[in-house]
DNA sequence: CTAGATGTTGCAAGA
DNA sequence: CTCTTGCAACATCTA
């Protein structure tokens, strides 16, 4: 008998998908025509995630979730998943030679531990005769062809963002997923000595979880896409204007589709071509308010985030406004947990802790409240929070939010302060939204349900809940807090500005004046 | 050079 | 209820 045929490996990282996933088609492309060869599908838990990244128990389970889903698709076209643990470098080392692989292929990953991580495994590829491809497909567009079209130049404004996507044109049309895989399966025995991780070793603890609002994985992902982009939905599809859905109703005003979209669920590219297919002929809301315009917000923030240096950090990032934040556990715990006072703000952080979704304008009330509103913490606390609770955590788009509702950076308005009374109210007047998420707060009237403290005590009482014992009170009073925080602010941008025009000359070339003393 | 317009999503008060 | 305005007012681009 002829001994096995050479082995290609698939490295699932994100992009946890079989449709639009050119990478994975890639390895299905003989090196020499007519070879036959394995294909290995492989996932590994690598323990620098774990050391590195908060990653809070929903988000454990959609990962989990999500690697069920796909090990079961891989199974139904005769293949199946390989999880693997250790660093991704000492791995490959070994399946390589064991496998006798001669190809591997991956999604790009343009965030600054999977590019280090990719080099030192393609290094050792090298080394090993493994023939490295990589392929686009986590973003609308290859993020290094965008700035290139740009001259060079990180996009700063969505506007530009947008001028710039739209002079280039369409993003690649997504690709099928395979139909059939049993040709690429080992002739052996399969595989067995490594399997799908328990929740045990993923330290998933189902009772510590909540409740599983939106199962991970590529079916899930496909079938929220069918339901929300679809013809029978047109209308709402074609006029969706961000700024006007609402950040606390109770089932969600928007698609929850950016935690598939985040773990690659669900192709981008499909996502675009998919409301491609339903803006088609009618008349339809423009970027950057529209469901395209969301789609163009991500591939800004991978855009900056892909090419500036400490990206997720104030220090020693050049786009980031230096502000001198105060560090307070006590208010940063209150934020976290719900202990803040006011009941619109403590009803989003549960929603975040119990469910792992909220909606873009709560993120945006909350962040505002614990930075430049009212706590004035560093935005890099808050981004971790949201790292650790967050379905749809994402290391470009976090980074980025956080820095424009903190106004440090491609937002300067910084006295526009959302109230953590007025903003929730304009939604929800009656207050369903605290109710359903402070339970503790459920009787009290709806002129109060906002302003719990302003109820007099009798009310209290005769509620059973007194403010300051059965739930918090405020712990600053956002109409002093806010003002002084803006003053703070105005300091702060001056401080930046004069660091800023200083830098200017001491870098700039010789200036016009010194030019028109030479002639 | 200056002035004016614009930037995905503020609030409160008043017509 | 919708619209306008004052609040105190940034950075950037264009004319």
């Amino acid at each position: 008998m002829s001994k096995e045929p050479y082995s290609v490996i698939h490295w699932f990282r994100r992009g946890l998908r079989l449709h639009d996933n050119a990478a994975l088609l890639e390895a299905l492309k003989p090196i020499n025509d007519g070879d036959r060869f394995i294909l290995r599908p492989v996932y590994i838990i690598d323990p620098w995630y774990k050391a590195n990244v908060k990653c809070g128990q929903n988000r454990t389970r959609f990962l989990l979730q999500s690697l069920q889903d796909l090990d079961n698709s891989l199974r139904k076209l005769g293949s199946s998943l390989y999880v693997a643990r250790g660093d991704p470098v000492e791995v490959f080392e070994k399946l390589f030679t064991k496998w006798e692989v001669k190809k591997i292929t991956w999604e790009v990953n343009t965030e600054p531990y999977a590019r280090e991580r990719d080099r030192k495994v393609s290094s050792v590829a090298k080394m090993l005769k493994v023939k490295v491809t990589e392929c686009d497909g986590h973003t609308l567009y290859n993020l290094d062809f965008l700035l290139s079209k740009n001259n060079g130049n990180v996009p700063l404004t969505q506007q530009k963002f947008t001028s710039l996507v739209t002079s280039i044109g369409h993003p690649a049309k997504p690709q099928k997923a395979p139909e059939c895989l049993k040709k690429f399966a080992p002739s052996s025995e399969v595989e067995k000595e490594l399997e799908l991780p328990s929740h045990d070793e993923f330290y998933l603890d189902e009772s510590a979880s909540g409740k599983c609002l939106f199962p991970g994985g590529e079916t899930e992902a496909l079938k929220r896409l069918e339901e929300k982009i679809c013809f029978e939905n047109a209308k709402w599809v074609r006029e969706f204007e961000k700024p006007l859905t609402s950040p606390n109703s109770l089932e969600p005003s928007t698609t929850v589709l950016s935690p598939y979209v985040t773990h690659g669920c669900l192709s981008s590219r499909t996502f675009y071509w998919k409301l491609f297919d339903v803006y088609e002929g009618a008349k339809h809301s423009k970027p950057p308010v529209s469901l395209k315009g969301q789609l163009f917000w991500r591939e800004f923030f991978y855009t900056v985030g892909a090419h500036t240096e400490n990206f997720d950090k104030m220090v020693g990032n050049k786009i980031c406004r230096q502000i001198p934040w105060e560090s307070n556990e006590e208010k940063l715990n209150a934020w976290k947990n719900s202990q803040t006072g006011f009941p619109f703000i403590d009803a989003v952080m549960t929603q975040l802790r119990e469910e792992g979704w909220i909606h873009h304008l709560a993120r945006h009330s909350v962040a505002c409240f614990l930075t430049r509103g009212d706590f004035w913490q560093s935005w890099e606390k808050g981004k971790e929070v949201f790292e650790e609770y967050l379905l749809d955590h994402d290391w470009s788009l976090n980074a980025g939010n956080w820095m424009w509702m903190s106004a440090s950076a491609f937002f300067h308005h910084y006295y526009r302060v959302y109230s953590p009374v007025a903003f929730g109210k304009k939604t929800d007047p009656t207050g369903a939204y605290i109710r359903k998420y402070l339970p503790q707060l459920e009787k009290f009237p709806n002129e109060f349900i906002y302003e719990p403290w302003k109820a007099p005590l009798s009310v209290q009482k005769d509620l059973g809940v007194i403010i300051g014992v059965d739930y918090p009170k405020p712990i600053v009073d956002h109409g002093t807090a806010s003002k002084q925080n803006i003053t703070k602010m105005k300091a702060a941008f001056a401080a930046a500005s004069k660091a800023k025009a200083q830098n200017d000359a001491d870098f700039s070339p010789p200036s016009k004046k010194k030019s028109k003393l030479l002639e």
